[in-house]
DNA sequence: CGTATCTTGGAATGACCGTTCCAAGATACG
DNA sequence: CGTATCTTGGAACGGTCATTCCAAGATACG
């Protein structure tokens, strides 16, 4: 007997991806995101309730389309230090050029807004940094594995480490800063862990 | 003849601080710092010309009241790699505990909302990041002076990671993170630097 | 086809937004 | 003391905020 709903949530919530990620929460009005999906204010409110709950959703949705498989990628490839530098590499890639350019990042950008005091939403941030960092961790053990590191490197301080630059680096992003720059930081954060060239690993000089 | 302000411009942008330190740019109106600062709209008006140009001034205070301080200590202190565990912990302390623990740092919170898109305070913020890795720099040379540091140590692109890294450092604190954790995950990042203990510098076993 | 049930568009709500304006108050010189 | 000039408090501005409400539309079962 009921109607269904005549919008699929999920495209709308890519959409409202797009205007909080560039805007912010407390810069975006319900209006903007009427406009963006095409979705009536009653229907959003029927569907997520308030804005603040669309919010929590489009975050969720954001951490599982873009962060969550990244870091997948990351903790599963078996290029050790290879592997890091290229989840940097293709961090810095989407921040710094293409459609998002100077957006930051959905999740860097929270920790910073008012939405950061949500219980909700400080849950998301929680997860989202335990993921990363796990991921980092399982990076830095297979490069260990490969002999790539210095025996002495705490992994699981140095998975820390990396995370926290990686804020860093998003932050900076949204300033403008040169990609390049941001490759030499990230390079030179990795620089100081990997373990000595054995002889037969030696360039040819 | 003219009459003369009835308050002080600068105390008031102390208040104003505090204000936008706390709730960001978009979420502070008008209201909340005529309350906090007992002068009326039309004085802020008068002296600031608007919100954007209150905001600009505070955050210009900010930076000299706060950051300014901190960065000449890191540069100018003469303890090498200790002055930079200070630094740190300095930072550390004042974002998890205190007043203002949960805030993060107003510069930090400013590159994350949308006042990273207007060119004046784009302009502080690439000034301040100037200052603190100019600061961080010096502080690294005074440690390399002084024999702490791997001779390989790349003290520029060292000084460009612990900046990033502090911004970090200021994110994850508003996000709740334990002083410990984010104590050891500095100096996660500061062990690799380290140059090794020479014979008479080894503890006694 | 009728009807029960959910969805949808759009108007309406009251509150607050940043900003402007103006009369009243305060000042310091003549 | 008068007066010119700036400051100040507070009202008023149109606009936008998030949210609610309701009638109209769409659906799918009987």
């Amino acid at each position: 007997m009921p109607d269904i709903k005549h919008f699929n949530p999920e495209i709308v919530l890519d959409e409202a991806i797009q205007v909080f990620w560039r805007h912010g929460l407390p810069t975006t009005g319900i209006q903007a995101l009427v406009s963006a999906t095409g979705v009536s204010r009653s229907s959003l409110y029927a569907t997520f309730g308030n804005k603040d709950g669309l919010y929590a959703a489009a975050l969720d949705r954001y951490i599982a389309q873009h962060s969550t498989p990244a870091f997948a990628h990351l903790a599963q490839a078996s290029a050790g230090l290879t592997s890091i530098e290229e989840f940097f590499a293709g961090l810095i890639e989407v921040r710094c050029s293409g459609p998002v350019a100077g957006w930051g990042c959905m999740v860097t950008n929270a920790y910073a807004g008012p939405e950061c005091a949500d219980t909700g939403i400080r849950t998301l941030l929680e997860d989202h940094h335990h993921m990363l960092q796990s991921a980092m961790r399982a990076a830095l053990t297979n490069a260990a594995d490969l002999g790539q590191l210095q025996p002495s490197c705490d992994l699981d301080a140095s998975a820390a480490v990396l995370a926290t630059l990686a804020y860093g680096v998003n932050l900076r992003s949204r300033a403008g800063a040169d990609a390049q720059t941001l490759t030499d930081t990230v390079a030179a954060a990795l620089a100081p862990l990997r373990a000595p060239l054995t002889p037969q690993e030696q360039p040819p000089q």
